[in-house]
DNA sequence: ACTTTTTATTGCAATATTGCTATTTAGCAA
DNA sequence: TTGCTAAATAGCAATATTGCAATAAAAAGT
């Protein structure tokens, strides 16, 4: 049917899911590695960097900020944008738990 | 029009966008979720943990299989799975590394 | 061979996503 | 006001995703 059937899982779990989703799409990681990359806080320079026209990075902008990923403010009549430390630090301590079970789970011979 | 320019970006990246987007799934992550949670490998007892029909749990385990984050193995006539500790130690490396980079950023004072 | 059990595949309909062009909005400067 | 620049929004066509029922395939036991 094409719509997820989101009532049956955990809050966490949908939003976690939700910021993965965020980064799935190489555009997206692409922006995020970029704002990474730069010291200070970029704007529309993403266009340029992007294969991407305006109004589309625009989109991917959103997504990422809907999430909570990134955060962005007005810098004179452009917009800085940057990456969230909370949510960085958020998704890796969910994937260090993680790793941490499979590795639990290679101990006793499942793998 | 609905078809992502790869061309673009490197492998690398696609690579990591990929991964994403596999755990970018409620039922995924869920199914992800799952097969840690438990000491030992499940098979099709998934099917009956999520409010998905056989073959869409089918479709699911395959699309995180095909991504490589979890791994397949026939068990008499059902099949294990299990999650992949290469993959959640490189994305945890890789969430690691983001990390620290928001974190040089918001020293100084960009955030 | 037949049955049972388990998983995978096929085919479809509904929805979501992605990209574009065109337009709009907002801020700043003459 | 006018003009310029930057970003967001609207509307669209093309493709992708998600879900199901129905069916097929594979393995094990009788």
């Amino acid at each position: 049917m094409g719509l997820t059937k989101t009532e049956h899982y955990t809050p966490l779990l949908l939003q976690r899911a939700d910021v993965f989703k965020a980064l799935g799409h190489p555009a997206r990681l692409a922006i995020v590695e970029h704002l990474l990359a730069q010291d200070r806080c970029i704007a529309g320079d993403l266009v340029d960097e992007l294969p991407l026209a305006q109004p589309t990075v625009s989109r991917h902008l959103r997504i990422l900020q809907s999430v909570g990923f990134i955060v962005g403010d007005i810098a004179g009549q452009s917009i800085c944008y940057w990456v969230n430390p909370e949510l960085t630090g958020m998704l890796r301590d969910y994937l260090h738990q993680m790793h941490e079970q499979t590795q639990a789970c290679s101990e006793k011979g499942c793998a």
